[in-house]
DNA sequence: GTCTATATGTGGATAGAC
DNA sequence: GTCTATCCACATATAGAC
């Protein structure tokens, strides 16, 4: 965002400012998908991007503010990806897609989802302003659930729960794909199944 | 376990050795339920205990040992929860049970469940022997669910990831109980309908 | 067995020179 | 903007006195 009545030379300087940003992100980023986040460390970051740890500090205040950063940029990312397009007729199809993007998601970032679904760096909370995508990406799985018909409330909280579920023990145990592929069918038949059933009760 | 040739007060001091050990992890689970895994240090465990760091190294050889015996304890618990009597008639009324029990295990020791399902303290892998009681306990749950007609691998799968995620989300979102009441009776129905079906289709 | 004292390491963060 | 130097806090661990 250029803010309206700067010059070319303060332009380009907050586009350096903010591709250096982006590179400690990356950096921190991936110490946190090798070694987890809690191993993410002002002063590795720093050796990552060839910088020592004090200048860090030119570019964010704190270590809390750079995992804060991680959080808006891997609820972001998080959203971007349950919003897109998922070709899949059905409701059966889609919410098995859904499914997939989830846990997709999950296995090839799965520092992304280590922040994001567990709090696992000791008394880090997300700002407001990092939370506000997430949140934004929790409406739109809704709305897709509600769309294939899973509106209810305790369904979408199980649908949620086992397959963040799910991920952790993919994530884990490192299973043969093959055997991923039928949980992850097992579980939407289960939600689906479910859904069904709380319906013919309710209307009886 | 006496040994056979020792005398009264070697046992007299073995008995006492193993209690301070027992107050020593009394106070680091107390610390672990309040804070997080993450949080226990010998130093504060040892605050806790009325001692000074350096003599918790008269009981423990390092803090791993600490966390090391800590994992062994709870896994040795968890093992006696899947494993005591159910009192419930009937394979659904059993697999209910047993994901109840699970929930309440997860739920009343927050921190015995995090450090048995996930793995929170950065670089601590526990020994063969801390972990044999886990494997005991995996095979008790196993059997428990062949009995109820649940030896596919895949849905014993699925059934390990749904209650853990289920037992995460309601640690972590503080949901409403209820909702757990209603969203582990749902699941037990469609799972052992699901395995029901399975069967039938393998023996067609 | 428990203490004081201490060594050693590490991580977060600041001051001030260049 | 980046560095060196430094501080602080804390945590693991050891040595040796009592």
């Amino acid at each position: 965002m250029p803010e309206p009545g700067e010059d070319a030379r303060t332009r380009r300087r907050r586009r350096r400012r903010a591709d250096a940003r982006e590179e400690i992100l990356e950096a921190a980023w991936q110490i946190a998908d090798e070694e987890g986040i809690g191993a993410v460390a002002v002063s590795e970051v720093a050796r990552r991007v060839g910088m020592r740890a004090p200048s860090l500090y030119n570019y964010f205040p704190s270590k809390q503010a750079i995992v804060d950063a991680m959080f808006a940029q891997g609820a972001t990312e998080f959203r971007e990806t349950m919003k897109a397009p998922l070709d899949a007729r059905g409701r059966r199809e889609s919410v098995r897609a859904l499914a997939f993007r989830f846990l997709d998601f999950a296995l090839a970032r799965p520092a992304r989802f280590e922040l994001l679904f567990h709090r696992p760096v000791p008394g880090f909370f997300p700002s407001e302003a990092a939370f506000a995508p997430a949140l934004e990406a929790d409406a739109v799985v809704s709305g897709r659930l509600v769309d294939a018909g899973l509106g209810d409330p305790v369904i979408q909280a199980y649908a949620r729960a086992s397959i963040t579920g799910v991920a952790n023990q993919q994530i884990a145990n490192q299973l043969d794909p093959q055997f991923n592929i039928e949980m992850v069918d097992a579980s939407v038949d289960v939600v689906l199944a479910m859904a069904d059933r709380r319906r013919r009760a309710r209307s009886a």
